[in-house]
DNA sequence: CTAGGATCCTGTCAGC
DNA sequence: TGCTGACAGGATCCTA
């Protein structure tokens, strides 16, 4: 499920493999997959912007990898039995490579990388390294939550004020590193319903939306992400590594960790989304006369959110 | 400009 | 068992 987690530790785990070793060769398996011409060089560095991964060689070149919803990174040392898997969990993490889903392979001198891919929708690309940021997706790209001013946010939010929330912050141009899973958590962690008008949110909300995103993808990175180890259990058996952080997301049926409601999923611009009913509330549905309106009378008995920021 | 839906592709799973 | 349709962690492109 790469998202940002996933590719920061993605990041983190494979620097301490191919760091400082030459990529020798490239196999493509599939053309799609594979964009521009192939590059060698010893490795100097791997970035992250977003939910990018850049490889670095020492020659100016570089590797920008997007796994989109179904890729893997997974590498095998040639010098012991060592594997370092992660990215989209599947059984490819434990089997033999390459299979089916390779789309392709990267030679080091002391290892293989593989890129496997189920839906052929990330990619790898050779990119001149001083190119990057002029990159048609990174440059788009908004500042990550724990970076993002919350002046700026929310004016973003009443540029899109008639969109649902969800949609807004899956936005990478508007925010940068949720996806769908912690699109989720994050409104749940936030008590904010996923289809509340973006522009209806106060400014206190927005401010915990940010806060709640930063915190939730930070308790996932330092959980590991869906890694090799945390997939497979000890005893050879599938494990769900959702288990680890999500509080709402998969969780449909089960009981709301907050308050034993169950769990419902429904559908936000086309996207599965999971919620508590009784947590993240739709504010008066029916018998208010307009979101415009009821923004403007306090209608919360706690201490008002609204007046001065 | 924004908002919404279709689309890229393959695999899996529920229902008949 | 075999078929069909819905759906899947992302992002872009097209339409209104």
């Amino acid at each position: 499920m790469p998202e940002l987690p996933e590719v920061e530790t993605i990041r983190r785990g494979l620097g301490k493999f191919i760091i400082s070793h030459r990529l020798i060769s490239t196999e493509i398996l599939c053309e799609k997959s594979f964009i521009g011409t192939p590059i060698v060089g010893k490795v100097k560095a791997i970035r992250r912007f977003g939910k990018a991964l850049v490889i670095d060689l020492n020659n100016c070149q570089s590797l920008m990898i997007h796994l989109r919803m179904t890729g893997q990174l997974i590498f095998d040392s040639t010098q012991n039995t060592d594997r370092y898997a992660a990215g989209h969990p599947s059984d490819n993490f434990t089997s033999t490579l390459p299979n089916k889903q390779t789309r392709v392979i990267l030679h080091f001198d002391n290892g293989t990388l593989y890129f496997n891919d189920q839906r052929k929708f990330g990619f790898v690309k050779s990119i001149t390294t001083k190119d990057i940021e002029k990159d048609s997706f990174i440059k788009k790209l908004a500042p990550e939550p724990w970076d993002i001013k919350l002046e700026d946010f929310y004016e973003k939010l009443q540029r899109h004020k008639n969109s649902p929330i969800k949609t807004v912050i899956l936005d990478q141009t508007i925010i940068c590193g949720l996806g769908n899973i912690y699109a989720d958590e994050s409104l749940f962690m936030s008590n904010i319903h996923p289809m509340r008008k973006a522009g209806t949110l106060t400014k206190t909300e927005a401010n915990i939306l940010l806060n709640m995103a930063d915190k939730a993808m930070n308790i996932a990175i330092a959980s590991g992400g869906s890694t090799m180890k945390d997939y497979v259990k000890a005893d050879g058996t599938r494990g769900d590594y959702l288990d680890k952080f999500a509080q709402v997301f998969n969780r449909t049926g089960k009981p709301c960790v907050v308050c034993g409601t169950k769990i419902e999923k429904i559908k936000v611009a086309g996207r599965g989304t999971h919620i508590c009913p009784h947590c993240q509330q739709l504010p008066q549905s029916k018998f208010q006369p307009s979101a415009e309106l009821s923004s403007e009378i306090n209608l919360s008995p706690h201490k008002g959110a609204s007046k001065n920021a």
